[in-house]
DNA sequence: ATGTGTTCCTGTCCGC
DNA sequence: TGCGGACAGGAACACA
């Protein structure tokens, strides 16, 4: 799925044909993705004004103008596609309904959003914009990588005494909100801190480290769209292109590029999901 | 409380 | 080509 970087760059996207715009019409196409959708979500949609689209972690955000605000998350192979929007820097011609598209919905500008998942393991909710923070989706989360409450003193502070392996530490959403799969192999290749490594048992001075590098790798990607590897598309279609970046995701057997090393990348698996590293300057 | 493995679902790719 | 198995940007859940 998107993580972070592309969560952002699908949010950035929708901004211009949702933001301050009016829903004319919602269209549900099936009961479910990976849950029910909420009870009459068509109409608790329809005539709502867009206030704000945000983000928290690997969540859309949108706040009505009722005092709901519409949860979305895009799982694994979300996508959100946009055709009809006129203000739009790249126009697309509405298309007739694709397999898997689920959601659609029709602006009062005339912009169009489609909500396509293949796998359905994304989710939509909606709950009291006043309450939000309590929802049980967003309720765990652990702070935002890129927002100041994430620091060196907190990530030391929560891998401390951990003995998970660092890889699955960063993987967890309670402990820093927003990274995934991609982007955490790639922060611990530039840290140069083995995977397998447990999260307790590094120096406070090299978990230290992560806390720029995580920030700098995150925004690195947004600025480049994304990562587009099957599924990640912007919302005029176009792909991320962070992949061509990629040191070590999806790299196996390649040679390693930190300078001076004559490493090659390895692909293990650590709680059921590929990891990617060099072990010869990963230590 | 923490750590690990399973599960949801569809699509694609690789080897035989 | 066809078929089976592995694998895919997530994360809730069940269980040790």
């Amino acid at each position: 799925m998107p993580e972070l970087p592309e969560v952002e760059t699908v949010r950035r996207g929708l901004l211009s044909a949702m933001e301050g715009q009016v829903i004319k019409a919602a269209d549900i196409r099936r009961p479910d993705l990976r849950w029910p959708f909420p009870e009459n979500m068509a109409k608790r949609l329809t005539g709502a004004k867009v206030t704000h689209l945000r983000r928290r972690s690997k969540y859309i955000l949108a706040d009505l103008s009722t005092g709901e605000t519409l949860i979305i998350h895009l799982g694994m192979s979300g996508r959100m596609l946009i055709s009809g929007d006129e203000t739009a820097k790249f126009y697309q011609p509405h298309t007739a309904i694709q397999k898997h598209d689920h959601v659609v919905l029709d602006m009062q500008n005339g912009a169009r959003i489609t909500f396509n998942d293949a796998r359905r393991f994304g989710a939509m909710d909606m709950a009291q914009t006043a309450e939000l923070e309590a929802h049980w989706l967003l309720a765990k989360l652990g702070p935002e990588p890129l927002g100041n409450d994430f620091n060196e003193p907190y990530l030391v502070d929560r891998l401390k005494g951990r003995n998970t392996p660092i890889k699955t530490a960063l993987l967890d959403q309670q402990i820093v909100a927003g990274l995934g799969n991609i982007y955490v192999c790639e922060v611990l290749h530039r840290a140069g801190i083995s995977p397998k490594r447990k999260a307790g048992q590094i120096a406070k001075e090299r978990i230290s480290t992560l806390v720029p590098i995580i920030r700098v790798v995150l925004s690195e990607a947004i600025e480049a769209g994304g990562s587009s590897l099957r599924d990640h598309r912007q919302t005029n279609g176009e792909l991320g292109y962070f992949q061509h970046s990629f040191c070590v995701y999806d790299q196996e057997d390649q040679p390693c590029v930190t300078s001076g090393c004559e490493g090659k990348i390895s692909r293990i698996v650590q709680s059921g999901r590929s990891t990617f590293y060099c072990a010869q300057c990963q230590r």
